[in-house]
DNA sequence: CGTTGAATGTTAGATGCGCTAACATATGTT
DNA sequence: AACATATGTTAGCGCATCTAACATTCAACG
């Protein structure tokens, strides 16, 4: 891990200790992540971070950044082969929140909980809009329209507050906490029929 | 804050610990929280917890399980006032998951996290099983039966993703973030009911 | 090319936290 | 009254974040 390196410039540390510090997110969490040991992964001392960023919260926004684009490129690849706005192309997009929020927690809980003290950060923000908008464009086409209106949005939130949920009910294994067996692929399909019913 | 005693012994310094703890988790969320804090709040040195805790993980802990108590209480007094089994009985008590997560978001989103290093702890789950038992109860009798069975689990499961997953995206300020505005109250209640139709 | 300023790295150290060991004081049992 | 136990304090270790001062490399321009 810790590629002892020849040179004396890295040649792209900014990214070799995001990459570092994703890393470090998924083993431990992002509140046992230490920016000391990004820098030992990273083969750096431990003031060379402060060069590429302000303190530890910013390293944890651009992993938070880079873990959403992520997120964006799954939920777009689950869209393929499905037909526009069709309740199967809405069914994936949740199968495809779960698939992130399972393969990648650290990240997922990181990007979520990160908004708190970053409320103000515009571009999280954009980017979350980027995401939950490849839904809204397929709840507007399930009803047959062509934009967003607000009876789409209040058709569309349900099943984001579902996913949302199943996936941290998921990774805080409550449910295994709990001994609930649940068939997670059944639940989503039948339930997101059961939201966009009436 | 400090109150400066007089005595060399505290009295009951465990319970002054948990009350400043949890009151540093809603202030600063539990990751930023510090045992030193908790000891200046509480007038004591900072080696006195761990006369009453094994580190300070167990002090979180402590904070979590209070609580869960205060959770449950929050969930049956909920039910005052409805039919066993009603529907409204059942939206009461998505009402009340909302209000607790929403009014100490700091010990919810603690109580959730938690089990992740603390799997193991039994007592935690239990409490947790008590607080979905009271759910599972009410959703059996709305289905007209006397005990909790499979179909029950299955219908009562996606209830509590739907809170869940809504009481995160409110404390986590997502809403507020992407310029989404929901009557919760409404929310809750036409989804409640689809989620049970069939 | 060679010089020089900017970018990017290092070492040393200030400050604070979690936790332990050794010691101090109160409590309660006989 | 004497002693064991419970509960507090002080001192200090190891590690973390972050800064200041210094070192090395890069790159832009004569």
């Amino acid at each position: 891990m810790a590629a002892k390196r020849t040179q004396y410039h890295h040649g792209d540390l900014r990214a070799g200790l995001v990459e570092a510090t994703r890393q470090l997110v998924e083993e431990k969490g992002a509140d046992r992540f230490s920016v000391s040991d990004a820098c030992r992964a990273a083969g750096v001392s431990t003031a060379a971070p402060y060069r590429h960023f302000e303190d530890r919260d910013e390293m944890l926004v651009a992993v938070c950044f880079e873990g959403m684009e992520r997120f964006q490129d799954l939920m777009l690849k689950a869209l393929k082969g499905h037909a526009h706005g069709s309740l199967e192309a809405i069914i994936a997009l949740g199968h495809s929140y779960i698939q992130f929020a399972t393969s990648e927690p650290g990240v997922f809980r990181l990007s979520f909980g990160i908004g708190r003290e970053h409320g103000d950060n515009i571009e999280l923000a954009e980017q979350g809009m980027r995401i939950y908008g490849i839904v809204l464009e397929q709840v507007a086409a399930y009803f047959g329209k062509n934009d967003v209106d607000d009876d789409v949005l209040d058709r569309a939130f349900p099943l984001w507050t579902m996913v949302h949920g199943l996936s941290f009910l998921l990774i805080d294994e409550k449910m295994a906490m709990l001994n609930l067996d649940h068939n997670i692929d059944a639940m989503i399909r039948d339930n997101t029929r059961r939201l966009l019913a009436d």
